[in-house]
DNA sequence: TTGTGTGCAAACGATTTGCAAGTGT
DNA sequence: ACACTTGCAAATCGTTTGCACACAA
């Protein structure tokens, strides 16, 4: 999906819920796609500060919550607390696997995984709604590292 | 495993880390095995206050952390925001399933699950250590209410 | 006795909120 | 104009910490 595209889908998102284009919406949103990190509300804050952008720390936190809501970025929570943002430009579904060495997040699809996952909530009597899988461990050059 | 068998284990633990049995954590440790519950640690706090247990909120995180350190509790993370406990009193590892209805968890092993979280993790050259996975859904109950 | 443990209240870090002033449409 | 938005600072929530006193070993 190109950049133009998703800004449309922005642009049209915020028509439907009679929200307005501000400049700190726009900064915000360019921003979130500029980057291809993962990124956490005050990291995201601090870039934003850095190039002057004049977003205060209430409009980040808003803002950031509004592209969720609208399905621009995937909220992760990687157990540490804060909350962790991703832009879902070109990123189909996928879970983590977080090094606890290092903090690198890696991401990963596994369709066998997933199917089970439908087949343990049939088997209880729920209906999935969504899932959170994380797998903790090392890296390769962290274990390279602890060893 | 019998309850006395583990409150053994927990005086071992205690006496290898030359740390004391006191009243307050005799409480904790007691109260905790006693519940088959999922609890938070202000619900907890709760409950030792109910039954005038005199014990602090301060001392209740810090034994609380204690349990989860010396294997006697699990941490789980349910995605609200405050840490979740559960004691491990016959409880071998296994996943959840949360309803986002009621807030109600369950618990399930899906083995099938944990050799392909293997598979990728090696796949990645990752050590893996530990993993997370919560199902989110509607329980049946709820979403025969939801319909 | 002596090093641990405890309660209290203040400190914390991430996030949210009330409110008065500013601004898209 | 007028409702939506913002920035600010104060408020929240769950949890942690410093410190003087209390207490297991």
């Amino acid at each position: 999906m190109k950049h133009e595209t998703i800004r449309r889908s922005f642009e049209e998102f915020l028509k439907k819920k009679k929200l307005r284009l501000t400049r700190q919406r726009d900064e915000v949103f360019e921003l979130a796609f500029e980057t291809h990190e993962h990124f956490t509300a005050e990291t995201f804050l601090g870039w934003l500060t850095e190039r002057d952008s004049g977003v205060s720390r209430a409009t980040v936190y808003r803002t950031l919550a509004l592209l969720v809501e609208g399905g621009f970025l995937d909220l992760l929570d990687v157990g540490t607390g804060e909350a962790w943002y991703e832009h879902v430009l070109g990123h189909q579904h996928h879970d983590h696997l977080i090094c606890t060495g290092c903090g690198r997040i890696e991401e990963f699809r596994e369709p066998r995984i997933e199917a089970l996952q439908e087949e343990v909530a049939t088997k209880y009597g729920f209906v999935l709604k969504d899932h959170d899988l994380r797998l903790m461990g090392l890296c390769k050059s962290c274990s390279r590292k602890a060893s």
